[in-house]
DNA sequence: ATAATATATTGAAACTTTTAAATATATAAA
DNA sequence: TTTATATATTTAAAAGTTTCAATATATTAT
């Protein structure tokens, strides 16, 4: 992985609260409801729209729309490659 | 680990300069002579000094100092243990 | 001691990120 | 088709980061 893409996700992973975010998609099947996650995190709506979008930007997580709601999955093999390229640093 | 020692950690990955540096510093058994580092980078030598101080703020790495220059070693508790974290996220 | 070298700190400008309020859009329910 | 719900986007303020020039400190060589 080139050392951009480290950056970039790394900086998604920058955040406690996009960490709590990843933390709590993998304890629900990559299901977030938008609105629990602002209740969990105390923060707007707005903010966690945000959030989610920097983990998106970063490839960590695919987004997939049911209804109103998104679910979520980690991606893989970008995660997988991001811990291969730092142990390789 | 704890996330806020994640969040630390992935901040201080977040930047591409710091990314190069810690490259450098694997390659050459850990010493970093930081007016070689400015040349290497790009940047001020202030600047490389900050960024070296916040890989070793963020506990990535250890300072010692040998005459005038620092050398460095990764501080492989820490990089395992964050490694294993986000894999367990 | 004085000069030279290596790194650290301070201060300030430019830039980026985080946050929330307001508003927009998309879907579901009545 | 109107209303309610879920999420996205825009805008703007506050906070944080990056950078460099100038200056300070610590070590070595003369």
């Amino acid at each position: 992985m080139e050392l951009k893409q480290v950056e970039k996700i790394s900086k998604a992973l920058s955040d406690v609260n996009r960490l709590k975010i990843l933390q709590f998609m993998q304890k629900n099947q990559g299901k977030v409801e938008c609105t629990h996650a602002c209740k969990l995190l105390d923060l707007a709506q707005s903010s966690i729209s945000h959030h989610i979008k920097k983990l998106v930007e970063a490839q960590l997580i695919n987004q997939h729309k049911i209804g109103r709601n998104y679910h979520y999955s980690l991606n893989h093999e970008v995660w997988d490659n991001y811990i291969l390229t730092l142990k390789n640093l």
